[in-house]
DNA sequence: TGCCAGGCCGGGT
DNA sequence: ACCCGGCATGGC
């Protein structure tokens, strides 16, 4: 008697629960810095990300204001850290020329938009893809959002729960299509997968050693 | 030492 | 609608 797909993913957050315990996500001490931080590591290790955000904090650039008023190139060189700084700081401009016009500069009240709405609206401002877009709506303004991301891939595709190649809103709508939309346990799914994919599903180990124990076919 | 990290865009098929 | 090159630092 084959189980089906959604409580085979619900049994996946249950183990990295009980094996892991909650991961308290994000680390960030406002939206606004969940914003960045969500900017900042795109495609690049949090590390990097957390030196920046430090950086910019040192120096009180870490705020709308700050940053709007900032030529891009000195914006540039105060996230060098976080790789990719020529293109970021684009993007973090456009961010807050974004929040500017639509809402005051003011992200708070932007994040109380509904959620498809205010989804949208984040995916129309360049530099914003789907992953950033829902970190920022689940993390920064706690909306039923599923994250997407390299490591949700990996997993999935190493369990057999989905195929590597799929779409981001095909395996977005895997998520929340079997899960109850609960803000807490989106939360801890993504940062568990992240914290699974971080330390023992990675790349430089194609057998994930912690899977086994956790009762996972992934040959 | 090379490979990898919590993506996304723009130009080309 | 996909596909691919570019973007860049820091750690293992």
């Amino acid at each position: 008697m084959p189980v089906d797909r959604n409580t085979l993913l619900l049994d996946l957050y249950k183990r990295l629960f009980s094996s892991f315990g909650p991961r308290h996500w994000w680390p960030g001490d406002s939206p606004f810095e969940i914003a960045v931080g969500a900017i900042l590591t795109q495609n690049t290790a949090w590390r990097n990300v957390e030196k920046a955000i430090a950086n910019l904090k040192k120096k009180n650039l870490l705020s709308a204001e700050a940053i709007y008023s900032l030529p891009v190139e000195d914006l540039a060189a105060q996230i060098r850290s976080a790789g990719y700084y020529n293109i970021k700081a684009k993007r973090l401009k456009h961010f807050v020329k974004f929040l500017f016009r639509e809402s005051g500069g003011n992200l708070d009240r932007l994040l109380t938009w509904d959620l498809h709405i205010s989804r949208n609206e984040l995916l129309s401002i360049n530099g914003v893809g789907p992953e950033t877009a829902d970190s920022i709506l689940l993390y920064a303004a706690n909306k039923p959002t599923f994250v997407v991301d390299a490591y949700t891939r990996r997993i999935l595709s190493r369990h057999r729960l989905m195929p590597e190649e799929v779409s981001y809103d095909e395996v977005r709508s895997f998520f929340m299509d079997s899960l109850e939309p609960d803000v807490y346990i989106f939360n801890e799914f993504h940062a568990l997968l992240v914290h699974l994919g971080h330390t023992f599903c990675t790349k430089r180990k194609p057998k994930c050693s912690a899977c086994p124990a956790m009762g996972w076919n992934n040959d």
